[in-house]
RNA sequence: CGGGGCGUAGCUCAGCUUGGUAGAGCGCUCGGUUUGGGACCGAGAGGUCGCAGGUUCGAAUCCUGUCGCCCCGACCA
């Protein structure tokens, strides 16, 4: 039977929600999709559950096509094996975590890697059993700092994620190639255009790991890409690092009075004012070489205190600091830091003063220091003297001060070379739609997931994990397909694939309209039949629009004619067609 | 966590500056008319004005506190 919009559990809404802000949020509450519940959760309605269904109907075809087997885990879990992954720790306030009457720790899962391991674990334990690829869709909660924008980032959404387990390298390269190849069939099909970056592999641990990005100026991770087809998250770019420089012509390091330089700018201009090179040209910011601290918070709770050494024409790039010094938390350094370490003249740091090595894990001070790719031996910078308003010139790496080693925390510029050697680099924004991981070792490792090989050798398991977000590209299909009118859903995620429209108050009209709604459906399409008495015609045809069903099929005052109405949502077109054709026009 | 904005009927909002019996449009119910672009007439139902305290003869309105929501930023395997 027709869905019948008379009785349908479907309410729109005439007016813009005053909560909504992005376009596919506002058209998915106003059409009747969604309701929110509280920040970042949202209910599901009728034919919002359609429109899930139908994109969950996808990514199983194409799960199956990759070879995996769905389960379902629960949501909610105890907390135990993420104990023993180190995640309850790692995963900080993001995780939703609660306690049952008996007072034990339980957690809603952000993802599952764990209690995948653990159920190989339970019924595996053979190297012929393998591989093995499973998924699931479930709801996944972390408890965002910020939700935002609807669905597209939410505290609660629906992801699809697999986890493949193999005991060779060869075999995760396999399961791994086999999702990825599986992911681009899906964003194909839902007509997702999708850039695949090199990504930070992060607290999931592993080494491999890809991302989709839905390019997007909306998006909230920035990626590079190069002209000769390099591709990578910022977090996962790496510098390349000009060969190290003879320094045996270098002049000797030297101090000068820098007054009133705290910063950069101010260093710049003084010293061309007061030092001009010999040369003749004037110093730039690329000359300076900047030294900020910062304090490393890991999950057990000790702090570090790290200085980060980078050319002065560069910021620092938290994302990327982040992700260099995970899973610890970054954060400036305060007075009472400053105060530990009186060496440390407070716009004036460098690696060096006139006493000895300042900075260094086998300095005076015993700060762990760590430098930019770019500030190889042999190149010679101005940099604080660990005096107030004094300013070292021609320090070089290497003969006057060693780092402890190198770090990816500068900003990433466009032109900057792309690490493979393919030509500079422009930035882009994405939104992240899929994820794939080669987790590799770790969660075995942790939770004991081994098998044995053909010799009889007991060995780890190797991991990957997949996942894709459906409810955020639920929201990003939305907010690609609508105009001013509503939603224009694209055929292969349409709640419906008809949308038929009685208009008019004679019966001929609702008979007409009743046996063409049965008809259509009789061709195997599913069918939103407009029946609503008493309903006026512009009220039917804004619903219709809002609701974004991209054929429609009005049947009113030509019915008694024999005649009704093809509507294309998307191109506006309408004509008129015989009633016994009308099946056949929809093609 | 920092900055900004907003909490009044189911929805969207006015009223607050200058204190005096709670408003509009839409939606909803009943009756009637209307039916190809969000119709009309008539009659209705519906609100602890986010919450608490204070000032006052009197508070949606002024003061203090508090809670919540939205946006920007920070954060975000």
């Amino acid at each position: 039977m027709p869905t019948r919009l008379s009785n349908y559990f479907l309410r729109t809404l005439r007016e813009d929600p005053s909560d909504a802000e992005v376009t596919s949020h506002r058209l998915l509450v106003r059409a009747g999709y969604i309701r929110r519940q509280a920040p970042g959760v949202f209910a599901w309605l009728p034919i919002g559950l359609r429109v899930k269904a139908k994109i969950e109907t996808v990514v199983r075809e194409e799960m199956t096509n990759a070879g995996a087997h769905e389960v379902h885990f629960p949501a909610l879990l105890p907390r135990e094996p993420y104990e023993l992954s180190g995640r309850w720790d790692e995963y900080g306030d993001a995780l939703f975590r609660l306690q049952d009457r008996k007072g034990s720790d339980m957690l809603l899962a952000p993802t599952h890697e764990e209690v995948f391991t653990l159920l190989v674990k339970d019924l595996y334990n053979s190297y012929k059993d393998l591989p093995l690829s499973i998924y699931q869709i479930q709801d996944k909660y972390r408890d965002e700092a910020r939700p935002r924008a609807g669905l597209l980032r939410g505290r609660e959404f629906t992801m699809k994620d697999a986890y493949s387990f193999d005991y060779t390298d060869a075999g995760l390269d396999e399961s791994y190639q086999a999702q990825r190849d599986a992911y681009e069939r899906i964003f194909t099909r839902l007509g997702l255009e999708y850039v695949i970056v090199k990504a930070d592999a992060g607290a999931m641990g592993g080494s491999k790991s890809e991302e989709f990005l839905h390019p997007t100026p909306v998006g909230e991770d920035t990626f590079v890409r190069s002209a000769g087809g390099y591709a990578a998250n910022v977090e996962a770019f790496t510098t390349i690092a000009p060969p190290a420089r003879d320094w045996t012509n270098l002049t000797g390091a030297e101090v000068l009075d820098t007054p009133d330089t705290p910063t950069i700018q101010t260093l710049v201009d003084r010293a061309n004012s007061a030092h001009p090179r010999p040369d003749g040209r004037a110093w730039t910011a690329a000359d300076t070489l900047k030294n900020v601290v910062l304090t490393l918070m890991q999950p057990d709770g000790t702090r570090e205190l790290v200085v980060i050494g980078l050319p002065g024409d560069r910021e620092v790039d938290l994302k990327r600091v982040e992700v260099a010094f995970a899973p610890a938390e970054i954060e400036a350094a305060n007075e009472t830091d400053f105060a530990r370490h009186p060496g440390l003249v407070k716009g004036y740091i460098g690696p060096w003063s006139a006493a000895g090595a300042v900075l260094g894990e086998k300095s005076a001070t015993g700060i762990r220091y760590l430098v930019d790719p770019r500030v190889v031996d042999g190149t010679g910078w101005i940099t604080g003297a660990n005096e107030h308003g004094r300013h070292v010139f021609g320090l070089v790496a290497g003969r006057d001060f060693q780092a402890d080693g190198t770090v990816e925390a500068a900003e990433v510029r466009f032109g900057d070379p792309a690490p493979d050697g393919s030509g500079p680099v422009e930035l882009a924004r994405g939104m992240e739609i899929g994820h794939v991981f080669q987790l590799g070792r770790k969660y075995a490792e942790a939770l004991g997931l081994k098998v044995l090989d053909p010799n009889g050798k007991l060995v780890t398991v190797t991991m990957g994990s997949y996942g894709i977000g459906v409810t955020r590209i639920l929201a990003i299909i939305a907010e690609l397909n609508n105009d001013e009118k509503g939603l224009i859903w694209p055929p292969e995620v349409s709640p419906f694939d008809v949308h038929v429209i009685a208009t008019g108050r004679e019966q001929v009209v609702f008979d007409t309209a009743e046996s063409v709604a049965l008809a259509i459906e009789g061709t195997g399409r599913d069918v939103l039949y407009d029946d609503r008495p008493k309903v006026s015609p512009g009220v039917k045809f804004g619903d219709a629009e809002l609701i974004g069903v991209p054929k429609i099929v009005i049947v009113g005052r030509g019915a008694a004619d024999g005649i009704v109405e093809f509507w294309d949502r998307r191109t506006g077109e309408r004509e008129q067609v015989p009633v016994a054709e009308i099946a056949a026009r929809l093609g």
